[in-house]
DNA sequence: ATAAAACCGGCATAAACCGGCATAAATGTA
DNA sequence: TACATTTATGCCGGTTTATGCCGGTTTTAT
């Protein structure tokens, strides 16, 4: 078994499923412990995995990990300031989930009044401190891990709904493949909310820019805006904005 | 299983939660218990989560989790642990908003499978920690103060639903005037899931006996038992039981 | 007040890590 | 072809890390 070979299946591997472990490893390509350790740490300066002990980490996988880090108040915070700017008096507004969402929501002009609809529970619950502003909730069979509402129902009550603009937290971006999830029915939920607004706007980290998940929410042409920590002309959204899409 | 996984599944579930406990963790993570405090201590030290007696906290929540859980009488405890037993597998049940309500979800039995159905979001919320059940949420315009869904939406959806029980958090109860609220809207909420259910339980705190408020939810005599801190035969509740409502 | 549960510090051990060295195969060169 | 160089791999020792276990203490709940 040649080098290359090797590192291409734990690559490969990795893909799968997300880590792999040395032990594992050296049994299944017949190699000594050593030259596993030493195909990890290569890999790993090569930026291609995340060396731990023991083992390897898909590098999506970290993505995960540091997006669960609650200490990005810097760039999540300037994502929510400038998304806040886009709501305006007497709007009608969807929300869907997430941190970034949330956030948007404390930077809302507390004498701002508009009308907010969301599936998701914690948002509900964060809208009703803002005096100002009615809020709606949709749909009515909770998802437990997403803790916002799935199924028919919620399709339903957004049929009848035209809101003027969709702010989506987004998992990951793409300026080919749009907005994608991890989770079907987190995907099916947004996608119904990008049908039932005039405008959808994404808000997204700059580490989701360029990442694609498994199930698609719309398209990239059915993104009018998206809302990153860059500056409106950085040259890392150059690929957006040639696919139509305004950056903010 | 590698440190760095258990850690972002740790995180994961504190994001999704907003609260682990170092027993479930244990358990689910198939390590020993000192891993596991290790592991929490390790990213309570990143800044990651709130390490608290027990388990760990979201930072982002663990306020307003605390604030509500610090402030808990010992009779509604009581209170709720009583009611928790009137929920069997299997059952539909419709539950209101408020501290005690909120209490019974902690007192419900892990395993326990059943439908709930609640028009409060904080309620909501509470019960997407619970695993086993399935987790239904009606109305969708909300009323900021009281944290529940009102209106006519609602009213509509509660038609179609016959629950078998209705567990109500209740402000003011009374051997002739019944249940009382003083919120016109609450007490329409309350009023529509009393006549969505076979039977009617209230959770009253003793000092809540014997008061009326200006607006009718229900008859006492729709009322099918009340569960209070005290004995069932105490003296206190002689008023209740020749009303023909049961205590507990 | 008492018992259960959670915490802490320290210890033990096995697994993983590291640096260096040796060997052998592959590659390059005269 | 013969010799030197590089590369890949395995092996060895000493070190670090991860984890479980244990005794004693604190916190929490009844």
């Amino acid at each position: 078994m040649l080098k290359k070979e090797r590192h291409a299946f734990i690559l490969q591997q990795l893909n799968i499923h997300n880590r792999v472990m040395s032990n594992d490893l050296l049994q299944r390509l017949a190699v000594s412990e050593d030259t596993i350790r030493r195909d990890l740490q290569e890999l790993a300066e090569e930026g291609k995995l995340i060396k731990v002990h023991g083992g390897a980490l898909s590098r999506s996988l970290h993505f995960t990990l540091s997006a669960n880090d609650i200490y990005l108040p810097k760039e999540k915070k300037t994502i929510a300031q400038k998304a806040a700017t886009l709501v305006q008096d007497g709007m009608v507004v969807l929300l869907s989930g997430g941190t970034t969402i949330r956030e948007l929501i404390h930077h809302l002009a507390p004498e701002l009044s508009a009308t907010f609809i969301t599936p998701s529970v914690p948002i509900a619950l964060e809208l009703m401190n803002h005096t100002g502003s009615e809020v709606i909730f949709i749909g009515n069979r909770l998802h437990k891990v997403a803790q916002i509402a799935i199924g028919a129902e919620l399709t339903r009550q957004l049929a009848s709904i035209q809101a003027d603009v969709c702010l989506l937290g987004t998992n990951a971006i793409d300026s080919k493949a749009g907005i994608t999830e991890n989770e079907w029915e987190v995907a099916e939920v947004k996608k119904s909310m990008c049908q039932a607004a005039r405008q959808v706007v994404a808000l997204a980290i700059s580490e989701k820019l360029n990442t694609v998940q498994p199930f698609q929410v719309c398209k990239a042409s059915a993104v009018h805006a998206v809302v990153t920590e860059f500056e409106p002309h950085d040259e890392r959204l150059a690929a957006y904005r040639s696919a139509g899409i305004q950056c903010i």
